[in-house]
DNA sequence: TTTGCCGGGCC
DNA sequence: GGCCCGGCAAA
């Protein structure tokens, strides 16, 4: 049985070949934040990789422990251990593969039905990228140019892009990047990928990754004497699709319901935006961009998470708003009261003409009428300066009266 | 319509 | 901060 091996090797390359592409994905203006998010995803590669060993050994001295009850002969021991690790890697391996966290994506209730998901591959659609989406309205999340709100300013989000769903990979993932779990494992399947070029009007298809990124420094960058050289950009402007429609189904099969408590809004947004440990998560996870499925954990390698950070690709509209309970609190991109605007753009590239320049700011701002809280006092009861003197021995009043302001001398 | 006084402008 | 006034809303 190869499979272990071979996942493994595939996810240290992963790893390795997808984590210079980090800072383009991650919605941050610093250049620290970008590199202290770098660095905590390769620890917690590496972590992962420490885990996975770990569960290995501990189910080898498991084995062991059996084994010696059952009094099994030394030669024969060692021939059989050796396939018993493989078999118990590739346990262990499929076990964090297929398990909830990796395979029960919290998508938005939409998100099955979309067609171009059916079709086997996200292709994002400059078009249909309204950007606006309503906590009362979610079949507008299911939009996959849907921008994120960044609701908390600690958790670093990245404008999402909803995942293909037969990928295996989803907001759980997400958040696992982002809340220090143990990263799951890319689930391997026999399907077709092939690379798309998102750049507009291109479309262009490749079955290798070099060749798109190849096609994308020298076509789209113009890069034609550093066919060899690679800073990542290119990652942005394609992505993978796959075609075979089994995984598809399978990964519509694997589609966990929304619940109600995602899919209504939140008692007070701000709240929750700021609190990253409870709805917070869930309420990031949907919103916001997974920050880099290639990164370690881009097992799931989607780069259609670069569209988000600037056109030419896919334009990245965005408007947001919901209103809990009909209270007039409001988020929206782009539009007032609230507005928010972030386009992850590497600093340090270029980007085609169209490129917004990056910004990134948010308020909330949730000033009810005044009138509401009757900050108006009453109107006094008493006879007041006014009343007493009359208007033609106004300079007898009270210096309040005289100011037109709350009498000083007759107060209630 | 009268009266109290808030909000804001001017100095 | 002192002074003044437009304008709103209750009486």
């Amino acid at each position: 049985m190869t499979f272990p091996a071979f996942q493994q090797e595939d996810v240290k390359s992963d790893i390795s070949q997808k984590l210079p592409d980090q800072q383009f994905l991650l919605f941050t203006t610093k250049e620290e934040d970008l590199k202290t998010a770098e660095t905590k995803k390769l620890n917690r590669a590496h972590e992962y990789e420490k885990e996975n060993t770990r569960s290995v050994c501990l189910l080898e001295q498991k084995r062991k422990v059996v084994s010696s009850n059952i009094d099994v002969p030394p030669a024969r021991k060692s021939l059989e251990e050796l396939d018993m690790d493989k078999v118990t890697a590739a346990m262990v391996l499929t076990s964090l593969s297929t398990s909830p966290l990796v395979r029960s994506p919290p998508v938005r209730p939409n998100e099955s039905l979309n067609g171009s998901w059916k079709e086997g591959g996200f292709v994002p659609s400059s078009t249909s990228s309204s950007g606006y989406w309503s906590w009362n309205a979610p079949s507008d999340q299911s939009n996959p140019s849907t921008p994120s709100p960044p609701l908390s300013a600690d958790s670093f989000k990245a404008f999402r892009t909803p995942s293909q769903p037969d990928d295996g990979i989803d907001e759980g993932e997400t958040s696992n990047l982002l809340f220090d779990e143990p990263i799951p494992r890319k689930r391997k399947n026999s399907m077709k990928v092939m690379f798309k070029c998102l750049w507009k009007n291109c479309g262009k298809v490749l079955s290798t990754a070099a060749g798109i990124q190849k096609h994308i420094r020298t076509i789209h960058l113009g890069r034609v004497g550093e066919s060899d050289y690679s800073d990542g950009e290119e990652d942005f402007y394609y992505t993978e699709i796959r075609l075979n429609t089994d995984s598809v189904a399978d990964g519509l099969s694997s589609l966990s319901p929304v619940s109600p408590s995602l899919a209504s809004p939140p008692s007070f947004p701000t709240q929750d935006a700021i609190r990253p440990e409870t709805s917070c998560a869930k309420t990031e996870t949907k919103l916001m961009t997974p920050l880099s499925r290639s990164a370690p954990t881009n097992l799931y390698l989607v780069h259609t998470d670069h569209a988000y950070q600037a056109t030419p690709p896919v334009n990245i509209p965005g408007s947001a708003k919901f209103t809990p309970n009909g209270s007039s609190f409001s988020i929206s991109w782009q539009s007032p009261p609230v507005t928010f605007t972030g386009i992850p753009v590497s600093p340090t590239h270029n980007r085609p003409a169209g490129s917004g320049e990056q910004k990134q700011s948010h308020t909330v701002l949730s000033s009810p009428p005044r009138v509401a809280f009757g900050l108006r006092k009453p109107r006094g009861e008493g006879k007041k300066c006014r009343k007493v003197y009359g208007m033609e021995n106004r300079d007898m009043w009270c210096t309040a009266c005289r100011w037109k302001k709350a009498c000083q001398r007759f107060i209630d």
